[in-house]
DNA sequence: CGTAGACTTCAACAGCCAATGAATTAGGAG
DNA sequence: CTCCTAATTCATTGGCTGTTGAAGTCTACG
């Protein structure tokens, strides 16, 4: 009784679907994008998608996967100095904001916290995690906490600017 | 043959959902909200939201109508030097946030920008006129224009982290 | 082959949505 | 008191939503 059958395999299609919705999370937002114009943008069925994912939440988890590794942009940065680390980052998050892929899992995190407090508490422990607790202790000042909250304030602030208002003024 | 019948009135029920919806808008942006729940906020019934402004987006310009006089945030900044204007508008500006119906407008029309266009298009004028155009002539630097948006990009991120992400650091 | 199981689609459900238009209530002008 | 009209509600329409379950197609194994 040894199993038969097709195998498994990882079809292309479930690719396609996650990029489709990793794109139009990206764009609209967690609540304005429906499975549907997914299922459309990667020409396949919308049961497909649940399919897959089991439910609209799942296929949002799943396409913005934070395998993003937001640490990363904070390496290495215990050894310079204050000033370096700044550009440093300012530097690696501009980048992260030019590369397809990574924006739309950050646009699609930041779009889709204003209406889903799922999507908020996400985007609140990616700050939380990545940021506050790697960058506040290279501040050298009593009101450390506040100051990372602030630099992560400038960083919100600017990827809002750009990409949702579309200001003029992104060099 | 001067009019007969029941006059036009103003009645307060129209208030009471101009208030809802404001609150509404606010906490929850345009999408995510829905006539029938603002309706029921009001306690009254959904058709007469569209009975006095006709359609969704006109009850949300409505609610968010600028009345908010963004340009006061920025009177009397040409006297004072650099230092003092910041810390003026910085000040104007929290205060702003703790004020519910300014708060509300402001939450709303940022919350909104992310899922609509047209939201997005009446920040971005908001942003441009009011705050631009009035801060940077202030700034004695040939990058003024960049230099404003970032300060506009501090301003929104600050709102995004302290009502959206509901970060701990508020001061 | 033949068939099991992965892949994909079709049709349908129940629920919410904005909006329409007719019906009802009620208050002030004549 | 009688109407005219504004204020308010009721019932309905057409459309979109996420999700379900059954059916169909394809392929690799036995």
């Amino acid at each position: 009784m040894s199993r038969s059958g097709r195998r498994p395999g990882w079809p292309q299609t479930r690719d396609d679907i996650l990029l489709a919705a990793r794109r139009s999370f990206g764009a609209r937002g967690y609540d304005a994008t429906s499975l549907r114009s997914i299922a459309k943008q990667a020409d396949v069925d919308p049961a497909l998608l649940v399919h897959y994912f089991g439910t609209k939440e799942a296929l949002f988890l799943a396409a913005l996967e934070v395998t993003m590794s937001p640490m990363s942009m904070f390496d290495g940065l215990a050894t310079v100095s204050i000033s370096e680390a700044a550009t440093l980052i300012v530097r690696r998050y501009l980048l992260m904001l030019d590369q397809e892929r990574t924006r739309d899992v950050m646009l699609g995190l930041v779009r889709s916290a204003v209406s889903s407090e799922r999507a908020a508490t996400m985007l609140r422990e990616f700050l939380g995690q990545a940021m506050l607790s790697s960058l506040s202790p290279l501040i050298d000042h009593p009101d450390r906490q506040l100051r990372a909250s602030l630099v992560a304030a400038q960083l919100i602030g600017i990827a809002m600017l750009r990409h949702v208002v579309k200001a003029d003024a992104v060099a």
